[in-house]
DNA sequence: CCATATATGACAATATGTTGTCATTATGGA
DNA sequence: TCCATAATGACAACATATTGTCATATATGG
């Protein structure tokens, strides 16, 4: 029944993502962030968004983006400037010290994901990755069967 | 390179993982639970576990887990009795209410998981889920290169 | 038997994330 | 223009989970 292996499919990947997130905690401490700041310093660089479209981006509750942002905004990782679109909803971006830090990460992210990637092939990890991506699609959608 | 594929991957697994909570949650609303009290009623229900032994399972902090049991115990849906091998080290037992809960959820769980499991072929949840455990087991492992 | 190391529960501090609520700002239709 | 609706930031309450610390219980080696 392929209930049952979706079921040990959603259970792994439950226990992976908590290893996942522990890792990028050790990969973000050498620059004094966390898993969680990364990612909102890797949106801030992209540039051009609010609070309210990173969040949408990375699948968050609005207010816990805007609680980290304001974080990093008075550690001066980020700012926010003025949106012509929107007068509440400033853009954020990334400052110099952001980008510094946001670097040192990404290099030990680079040499992290390359040695662990060593040992899949990209074919494995691709597929692995649309099976994910066809359940979080289904996830997001149809709110699904049975609840 | 690997590594790319890599990190897409993990950005992957951590998108579905934040879903996958959300649809936990759902389902087991209905018996007034959550998706982590419903891992400790699961674990209870397995019995003859200590809190301690329910979390390394679990991958979780001991601290953790011991807090949502407390609350179990206190609200009736799991119970503490004495461990001849561990004086201080209570082994963990689902009650009758603790096991009508947990049914309750389970039977969701299962519908659930039919529906989502049939756009998918068994062989294709259990690579994905091949790959997921392979990485964790590393990460377990090593530590990993490159933090 | 004793000393050390490990395991466990208790407690606290902190980080992350959700939901709910509110006032304000945009947006779109009558 | 006016009004209803949606989006946004601010704030609060709560759930989950981690790390750190402590005292006590258990295990291990001498």
């Amino acid at each position: 029944m392929e209930g049952d292996a979706f079921s040990a499919f959603a259970i792994t990947a439950l226990r992976l993502a908590g290893h996942l997130t522990a890792a990028g905690d050790q990969l973000a401490k050498p620059a004094g962030q966390t898993s969680a700041r990364w990612q909102v310093l890797a949106a801030a660089r992209r540039g051009g968004m609010s609070v309210a479209q990173i969040a949408r981006a990375l699948g968050l509750a609005r207010q816990g983006v805007q609680r980290l942002a304001d974080v990093l905004e008075s550690e001066g990782l980020i700012a926010y400037a003025d949106n012509p679109q929107h007068q509440r909803a400033k853009l954020v971006r990334l400052t110099e010290e952001g980008a510094a830090r946001l670097g040192v990460i990404e290099i030990a992210q680079a040499g992290w994901a390359d040695g662990l990637g060593a040992a899949f092939t990209s074919a494995e990890l691709d597929a692995a990755r649309s099976v994910m991506t066809r359940v979080m699609e289904m996830l997001e959608g149809g709110e699904a069967a049975g609840g």
